[in-house]
RNA sequence: GCGUUCGUAGCUCAAUUGGAUAGAGUAACGGACUUCGGAUCCGUAGGUUAUAGGUUCGAACCCUAUCGGGCGCACCA
């Protein structure tokens, strides 16, 4: 919709006009603050230029109306023009806000180590980036999702070394020295009780075996945190393990050239040459690579795959990391303007008032599987969309629960469920409804009408601008709207019926579109 | 200490990315037709946008300083 009137503005002016939505509606649909900034270019007051650019439109029949008032210009659109866009939309309800947006992104996220369930934190990486992805993809881009697995280093041995423990100790009832940093949950229990099924108890007790268990039960926690990610309707095109990545290293190496050095038989990256604050070791002295090296080898791999753009959504704890890859991306030879990195801030989680803890043995983890059993995947996604994911985010479990205004999912989902209610209960066709025409709307109606128009440019600015909260924002909104609307309208048995109900198609065709892209379903009943 | 990021109503968050009178929800209080779902709606109250300067037609947003919080500052991932 703002396409069609920025096109056609476009070729009036000759340059992109700004549009923006007036601060109170019934200043017009549309606004542009132009005459501001063209007031010292020609050396004009911002009012009068306004006026002379108002007047220059005659008749058109995009608009009913051009004003300025205050220096503004407020475009009002045609009623010919709204009801042509709404039918045609709901003729086409799967490409209602598609794009035409070009190019190969590839979308790294979650990629947490496989050595335990999904928490909470996790969640809200993977809540952003899924919608993210599907805001991508609505609006025309070719998006690969895909996992990063962190199946190789320490973390893996640590895997292997607490799984044998904690079989020893709750199964087999041994007295074990613990060391400092071990893994710890019911999910590791589980996993030893599988081990002595499959391979015998002496497993549990033979250190030559802690690897080979270790990569086994990765694969297992793997299968559970895909589980998990299913949850809330959470898929990956691709998964990259970090252990298949170092055969590459060689020629990798090769490939960065001037960008390593070898000092005291360690090998180093120059990334303090691009804003690092000092060189980092990827291979230590005993030849063992650092974390760093398996992800010099995964971007290389990465940008060989050759897209158009990456985007990597990592947890806010891993912001000072963002240099020393991008200097290695350099270094390689790709442009490192080309990938783009998303932080997520950390997440805590509270219970009337109290840090919510799941399990005693699991310490402080919260598992993000317990919280989707208690609140559900729709609640939890609206709720993590929600937050711009830049800031720290501390919600209370039970507010989530409430099944009220304050938990706006519920908010949304009504709206969508009270349309479907009329619909039903009208006799009316839907052949009816839609023959009928857009048209002698009251101020309201034309508002709800506009509000409900306007996902579109939503979703468009919400992907481009990577804040993906603006479409849960804006179904809030128009829910608000569309609860006004009816409370103060009747509808069924007046003669606007088949109209009005043509809007509130419109407005559902909105809600249950945003919804989609945020992984929810609309609900007809609730 | 250095880097980075944030600071907006009591609380959780917005604010068209520099634009019109800074808005929602929640908590508090008051109200809503024998009518389409009261999981809703309306009203009241709540603000020196952390502080002080600066930039310009115009600042919550940009610049500088200060104060306060988060996160980093590994040959851990």
């Amino acid at each position: 919709m703002k396409q069609r009137v920025s096109a056609l503005l476009r070729d009036k002016f000759n340059y992109d006009v700004a549009l923006e939505k007036p601060k109170d509606r019934s200043f017009g649909h549309f606004a542009t603050p132009i005459a501001f900034s063209l007031a010292k270019e020609l050396r004009k007051s911002p009012m009068i230029i306004a006026q002379e650019i108002a007047t220059s439109f005659g008749e058109e029949s995009t608009f009913s109306a051009v004003e300025s008032v205050g220096g503004y210009i407020n475009f009002r659109l045609s009623e010919h023009f709204l009801d042509e866009y709404a039918s045609w939309a709901l003729d086409h309800p799967l490409q209602f806000g598609q794009n035409t947006k070009q190019g190969r992104v590839l979308l790294e996220f979650v990629s947490a180590n496989p050595t335990g369930p999904l928490h909470i934190g996790h969640a809200r990486g993977a809540v952003y980036g899924d919608t993210l992805l599907r805001l991508g993809r609505h609006l025309g881009y070719d998006i690969t999702a895909e996992y990063y697995v962190n199946d190789a280093g320490n973390q893996i041995d640590l895997l292997g070394v607490s799984l044998q423990l904690e079989g020893r100790s709750t199964l087999l009832g041994e007295s074990v020295e613990w060391p400092e940093k071990y893994y710890r949950g019911e999910y590791l229990s589980d996993l030893a009780r599988d081990v002595v099924e499959q391979f015998g108890a002496e497993a549990l007790r033979d250190e030559s075996r802690q690897k080979e268990l270790a990569l086994w039960a990765k694969d297992k926690i793997l299968a559970l945190i895909v589980e998990d990610l299913k949850g809330i309707n959470v898929h990956f095109n691709t998964f990259v393990g970090e252990a298949s990545l170092y055969e590459q290293w060689d020629r990798v190496m090769a490939k960065m050239g001037e960008g390593v050095y070898l000092n005291e038989a360690k090998t180093f990256i120059r990334s303090s040459d691009h804003g690092d604050d000092h060189d980092r070791v990827v291979v230590r002295d005993d030849g063992r690579p650092t974390y760093l090296a398996g992800d010099i080898i995964y971007h290389n791999q990465k940008f060989e795959r050759d897209y158009d753009h990456y985007i990597n959504i990592w947890g806010a704890d891993h912001h000072g990391y963002i240099a020393r890859v991008k200097a290695a991306v350099s270094f390689l030879g790709y442009d490192p303007k080309k990938l783009e990195v998303q932080l997520s801030q950390m997440v805590s989680l509270l219970k009337d008032g109290e840090p919510f803890k799941m399990s005693k043995r699991s310490g402080t983890v919260i598992q993000m599987g317990d919280v989707v059993e208690e609140i559900g995947s729709d609640a939890l996604r609206f709720m993590f969309a929600s937050k711009k994911c830049d800031t720290a985010l501390e919600f209370d479990i039970e507010e989530l629960k409430k099944q009220d205004s304050s938990n706006p999912i519920y908010y949304v989902q009504y709206a969508h469920a009270r349309i479907q209610t009329l619909l039903a209960k009208s006799e009316l066709t839907h052949e009816q409804i839609m023959a009928t025409q857009l048209y002698d709307l009251s101020a309201d109606a034309d508002g709800l009408l506009f509000e409900a128009l306007l996902l579109p440019e939503v979703i468009e600015d919400a992907y481009e601008s990577r804040q993906v909260q603006k479409v849960p924002d804006y179904l809030k909104a128009l829910s608000a709207r569309l609860h006004k609307f009816y409370y103060d309208t009747r509808i069924i048995g007046t003669e606007d019926e088949a109209k009005l109900l043509k809007l509130l198609l419109v407005v559902a065709l909105s809600i249950k579109t945003g919804l989609s892209l945020m992984g929810i379903d609309a609900k007809d009943r609730m």
